[in-house]
DNA sequence: TATTGTTATACTCTATAACTATA
DNA sequence: TATAGTTATAGAGTATAACAATA
């Protein structure tokens, strides 16, 4: 891909995968960000914990984590959040008074379907960039790499 | 890849791509980060400012923002830094002195012959779950995903 | 004892803007 | 006046750990 030939001494940052591929994930999350993060003054864990209560709602805050790959610190922090804004109402979980239940109430509701087909259109927009083929193409790729980050990471 | 079908007012936190492509990147930058926040234990904008005077010597603190993708801010910060630790130095450009020119020590280089091949090992790791052609479309697919993200980025 | 959830702490990242010095 | 770099500030992300209530 270069004028430089790639050895073990030195590194180009720009040829370097894990650089690249940050600096690609963070434009595109900035490109949806700028819809939940804008009009509707959500930060980013406030926004996938709509998400999860819009798709499956009850849920706890280990399964609210869980689904949203959130820290439960983090969920705490934005179901709280969520809270004061009105946007969720929660309750004890009669059987297991550990656990509250979380739902999205109506004004949470009607924020989520406000945005949701704006959020999915910015998404549709980017993958319009690949055919059905190719896009399942990079979600094999992606898979495989994805896979041996974990190997490495748990290797520590 | 799914027991739901897809429309327009739900949305599925685990197929949406920017979700997925977060917690991919985020998993292959901790598996290098675990190398240089670990044992060496520079932060991320230390790192990315070690590899860029690595690559090339004698940038300015501009040079070495557009080199690595970070703000002046979080340069100037990270040159704060490894200067206090040893690890560059630098001095004013004589003829603009507004400029100042930045390269490694004797001990930022030492560090960075150490770290690199750890780091490329790392990426090569990773990246051998992949063939060369599959790489070639792998880096192909993307940037056509991100010339997306960047419009709709600059549209607001 | 183990689990759910909250709170505390500390460091990093991101974004904006004011400020200085040089040109 | 424009540019290079520093400093200040505030909000958000990340990681660890202590803690209370419940099981």
């Amino acid at each position: 891909m270069g004028e430089r030939k790639p050895d073990d001494k030195q590194l180009v940052l720009r040829e370097f995968f894990p650089y690249r591929l940050a600096v690609f994930s963070n434009d595109v999350s900035r490109a949806v960000a700028q819809l939940y993060g804008g009009r509707f003054q959500l930060s980013r864990s406030e926004w996938r914990v709509l998400a999860a209560l819009g798709d499956s709602s009850g849920l706890s805050a280990k399964e609210i984590a869980d689904y949203s790959t959130l820290e439960k610190m983090q969920v705490s922090r934005a179901t709280s959040a969520l809270l004061k804004a009105g946007l969720i109402e929660r309750e004890e979980d009669e059987r297991d008074r550990r656990h509250l239940r979380h739902r999205l109430s109506k004004k949470g509701r009607s924020l989520y379907q406000e945005l949701i087909p704006l959020v999915r259109a910015r998404q549709d927009y980017m993958l319009s960039a690949l055919s059905d083929e190719e896009r399942t193409q990079l979600d094999e790729l992606i898979e495989r790499i994805h896979a041996k980050a974990l190997e490495l990471q748990q290797w520590g």
